[in-house]
DNA sequence: TATGAATGAGGCTTCATTCAT
DNA sequence: AATGAATGAAGCCTCATTCAT
């Protein structure tokens, strides 16, 4: 049920999805919707917890685990790849959810929040650690490149998307990816 | 009228505004806006319009005719200054529209990705005279530099909104021309 | 449509009377209920506009203009009359109303309690003409005979319904009466 | 569970009572409402029982068991007090079951309807035994006095939760007690 | 006995659009 | 050109009840 519920956020989107499209694609009741989730902010809470389930533990498409400047190149490449596997119809399910925030889901905002801090973390760890082996740049504010990373992805698929179009997204990263590796570059100088 | 489904799809998105909302908030009758706009697909084209004649005129509060690299810190800071003017509650208006899209809405995608090329060209002439003077690397890819933009852009402006902070947004936009400029430095090297 | 809604409410209560039900009876289309009435809280107001409207013209089935102790009685015999018509499976419409009144319906139940403070003042009114021509007795409290009045029509036809029996009205009745004219009465003694 | 329901009915009416919500309220499980009670029906008629018990049984908040006029004035009393312990919001709870009836309903209007004929023989019981004793008109119709009573007495109610007002039942008593103990002062005369 | 998952009909409301004036 | 009445499909949710454990 929160499988087929994700897979229509990303697709469409949460206003576009119907709890009765829900129900019909996950073969339930309606009332089955109703017992585990209150209301259709429910389930959106519930998908995006999956979400944050998927970052933590490393299943899902993305891996989170960034060990290399490889690895690294391998998280911005994963997600072009799983965008075209779409044919370039669909942004980031993160992304699509959030951007459809108003003010008034405020439960939902915070759910959106704590994954992107948990992505940021997980990015940031990578250039705190290379620091510490002394392999970027003393002076490097590594929260601040996570932000900047995850600004650029998000962005990136976001035009990916609008375009139907790789290339963008592909010359988004390619920058930034070197903007990064400056910072390692310049710190063996 | 235009002006205020822009404003209102800008609030709380495409879906989520009602033409009975557009119409109660412009102040007319129902057959008033069925005779312009044929549809509500109508009234988004009319709305996508009207942000491509404000980037090409330059109307709107965000000024797209660079011509120094202060002229695009400016664009950059003009983006996180009008976000915040929205308490930090809203995107980038055309990031909105887009996000919203599926794959039916072909004609409001093509009017979107317009707009998005637009804004890509005017950033892009800015590094193509910047190139010609001499003042950037000789192999620098402009295209690429504004797909760069855009996305860091468009990222930056949505995890704004999500974390409803405007720090990693500045934090995305610094790295950003920082990256940009190491181009106009190296360039003198 | 309002007459629908109306004739509905009497028979089976409010909350048994689906907005469905009403467009169905009345024959129109569901977005016209929700034109005129801005929801079910707007239909049970402008049925209860009705009923005020029919007690202030004298439309209606009961008449208010109260000039004569024939007058009273008529006005106690009408009801039970149009009771019977119903075959004593309702009560009074106003009391069916009110009775499902909850701590939420504040302005329904203003709007009842303007209804119940009119029937007030119509029988009052014959009181205190009565008084002034010196036919009732002097120390007599107009709008506690009112009072009286109203609860026991409201209790007796509440009565009725629950017996599906006119005896219990009419005995009610009887008493009330009997009771009112004793103002009379000791008045010439 | 019982008195769970019955506070609810009382509070809010039947219909607008699911039983997930007397579920809720009493902490039990679904199978076991509908173990205990066959439907919904099933736990209102269950209510009515313990109602008719408590007037049988004088347990309950209201006494019948009526043996001089103090009791009779306490008996209307208890009623007001009753009512204004609740902020007069609330009418008299067989009242509020008993409007809601439809045709429908015939089990529950039995069951309301026998509660109403052990209050009007315990109200009768009293006048038969005064007029037994000597102390009543010889003419009095003891049934139709206890009609009267119990008019009265749900009318005023009910008009005292409509108005959220304790005079109008208090004045409406005032005037039924008036009437009644005339029967009384006359009888000696 | 007891629990709560499952069911699907129906309740209230909004939506996008068309029509009549 | 302008107004708002009319339409009915669809959206979100609750209800009363049954079933499986």
């Amino acid at each position: 049920m929160v499988k087929a519920a994700s897979e229509l956020f990303h697709k469409q989107g949460v206003r576009a999805t119907s709890p009765d499209e829900i129900i019909e694609a996950s073969r339930t009741g309606k009332g089955q919707f109703y017992h585990y989730f209150k209301s259709k902010e429910g389930i959106v809470h519930a998908v995006l917890e999956s979400h944050l389930e998927a970052i933590k533990t490393g299943s899902g498409p993305i891996k989170y685990e960034i060990h290399s400047w490889k690895d690294l190149e391998k998280w911005f490449r994963s997600h072009v790849d799983w965008q075209m596997s779409f044919g370039m119809t669909r942004g980031c399910p993160i992304g699509t959810v959030a951007n459809e925030l108003t003010e008034e889901d405020e439960l939902i905002r915070q759910d959106v929040s704590l994954i992107i801090e948990l992505m940021k973390y997980k990015l940031a760890a990578f250039f705190i650690r290379e620091k510490a082996k002394g392999l970027l740049r003393k002076d490097t504010d590594e929260e601040r490149l996570a932000d900047f990373c995850i600004a650029t992805l998000q962005g990136a698929m976001l035009v990916g998307k609008i375009r139907r179009n790789k290339r963008p997204v592909e010359m988004a990263f390619r920058e930034a990816m070197e903007h990064l590796k400056y910072y390692a570059t310049t710190s063996r100088q």
